[in-house]
DNA sequence: CACTAAAGTGAAACATGTTTCACTTTGGCT
DNA sequence: AGCCAAAGTGAAACATGTTTCACTTTAGTG
């Protein structure tokens, strides 16, 4: 997360205490740009769109989760428990401020090419965060060196699962709570098979 | 899926050709009702919104998939192969029009609670398709009576990781290619889970 | 056939994301 | 201080999703 130039950083976090307020539509640009003090055409000199504003909104809510997961002891003996409590911290974290957490999850679902640096970026970061929990290590910006090709597809696709379970939260399909569930479940599942397949294959 | 009055009928199949030729953007309602040969308003009665009509050509899709796989001979000897045969036979069905697929993950990403029940009911057909291919039954519309909650949850898990791998493709973040060979990944993993879950519990 | 309610129409109006452009301000350099 | 390029400004214009509404057409009924 490079260092946010003043301007910048006040467009941004205008734009969540917009989304907080009202959701993705709520964040009308106008507005964005009235709150931050800036002009819209300001606005638009440094972000491409709406979608893109938002995904940056995305760096600096991840930033906050990296902080908080840095500080936690990171508890947990087994790695069903340490995978399932990183997954209830971090949606807990994401859906306490529910309204943005939707607009984001909308813009990063849709499909802009522009967005796809940033998003590969967040993706890569949640990754690590995970293999991270699945190992114990405390956690760290820096990605574990040596995590075996197994334990970054297990990360891989539970963050996958996170993130559908996430929009499915997002429609109104299901409970923050049922969110954390999945997560424990799909964890069970994906964990019992990656013990198998080390046992195969390794 | 309702017999569909012909005037909506019409109007679904101007979005999708619209879709499919420049994707979400090109389309833009006072086109698809110009094309259907309806007034603007006539739509605005029918559809709450554009991303309503684009689940709504979800559903005719899912139709098209259910007749190609009714059809079909349902191969495959392992669980593994047939769920991973139906993946990519429904991946490759989706991505055939790729402008139209990705104006649909749009919609249905974009947390319109309208949209609640459509989705929903996409999810629940897709789940029991997934459910039948597991148990090599013959596709059907009627969900099996007696699948366990174990192979329900598998299901449940496949189709969020195929939702959140299709949405990696729409923002070019892997190939359709990937998508395939992320749904055998996962779903060697998660059998493998479930073999091991059923022979503890059951 | 005459009537009525529902459906459709057409056009305008509105809301908001995005672009444009001529002008102004700012910050660093000599 | 004076100058220049980059950044910012403000306002208008544009594109397109959505709403509104007075009028017309259509289909079913007595």
């Amino acid at each position: 997360m490079d260092e946010l130039e003043s301007r910048t950083r006040r467009i941004v976090e205008s734009a969540v205490e917009l989304a907080e307020e009202g959701g993705f539509e709520a964040v009308r640009m106008r507005d964005v740009a009235a709150h931050a003090g800036v002009a819209l055409g300001t606005f638009y000199k440094r972000f491409k769109s709406k979608e893109d504003l938002l995904v940056a909104a995305l760096e600096i809510e991840l930033d906050k989760l990296a902080k908080k997961v840095a500080q936690k002891e990171f508890d947990g003996a087994t790695r069903l428990e340490r995978v399932t409590n990183f997954f209830d911290m971090a949606t807990k974290g994401l859906t306490r401020k529910p309204n943005l957490a939707r607009a984001i999850l909308r813009a990063v679902a849709s499909g802009d090419p522009d967005l796809t640096p940033k998003i590969a970026k967040f993706h890569g970061a949640m990754t690590a965060y995970i293999s991270q929990a699945l190992r114990g290590e405390r956690f760290s910006d820096e990605p574990s060196q040596d995590v075996t090709k197994l334990e970054a597809t297990v990360s891989f696709l539970m963050q996958q699962v996170w993130f559908a379970a996430l929009v499915g939260w997002s429609s109104g399909l299901h409970s923050r709570k049922t969110v954390v569930e999945q997560m424990r479940v799909a964890a069970e599942l994906l964990l019992r098979g990656m013990a198998e397949a080390q046992r195969d294959d390794g």
